[in-house]
DNA sequence: TGAACAGGTTACCAAAAGGTAAACTTCTTT
DNA sequence: AAAGAAGTTTACCTTTTGGTAACCTGTTCA
């Protein structure tokens, strides 16, 4: 067997990060628009509270991933994007949306499915 | 920008059945050895309670991430060990695991020293 | 007879994660 | 003066996750 080179601190450390209901599509969504508002990102997401969207928010901050800009218009606006550290997790993120669609197809489209109905 | 093939719902399948405190650590034992007994198990991993173990192996056995074989002996035995859709996982464990150490040295090392001091 | 062992269950509890709804701030627009 | 907008905070509640400790099952061995 190859790819047995992981051993558990590093990846504890990163699935830490990932951890949380709605980062995977924040991630998603940053990283397919380079900067976003908060309230665009409310929007655009399902049904996340705004707490918690904020929590997600400042967790990810906290951890380096994103960075968030704020500009002091009027109206305020706060702009997040992926840091550096946040746009190195591509590759990793990939892999593992590669593997669901390889080898956990069935709960893939499961899951897409369960959306369209309750959306 | 690369690396932007991934949408949410693999990743959340993905994630979902990472999510769980041990589950690095079982997934990481069961890559560098093979097949475990439920103890041997359950004495490598520093402090988990046995129910929460099993928990967690009831959890990656209905994700057919791991299979378990049970051998009607007396007293019984147990081996866990990684199914294929489970090995599949090895190159992203990998990538995660390179990504933290590349890109969150300090967090990794952090968490190795909070373990030799606690443990 | 009864302790010991492996794997598992039960009852019960504490902490963490996620959610709802309302209010606050600071300015602009009407 | 009143209403509205963007981002944030507060108080409160429910669900999920992880944890403790005792007990059960069958066989082997002293």
């Amino acid at each position: 067997m190859q790819y047995q080179q992981f051993k558990h601190c590093g990846l504890n450390v990163a699935l830490n990060m990932l951890s949380g209901k709605w980062k995977p599509i924040i991630l998603y969504h940053l990283f397919h628009q380079q900067e976003m508002r908060f309230t665009e990102l409310w929007r655009i997401i399902p049904k996340v509270a705004k707490k918690v969207l904020l929590e997600h928010l400042k967790q990810m901050e906290a951890h380096e991933l994103i960075i968030r800009e704020e500009k002091h218009t009027f109206p305020p606006e706060v702009y997040y994007r992926l840091s550096e550290r946040g746009k190195a997790l591509g590759p990793a993120l990939s892999a593992l949306e590669l593997w669901a669609n390889e080898y956990a197809a069935d709960e893939v489209t499961e899951l897409k499915q369960r959306k369209k109905v309750t959306a």
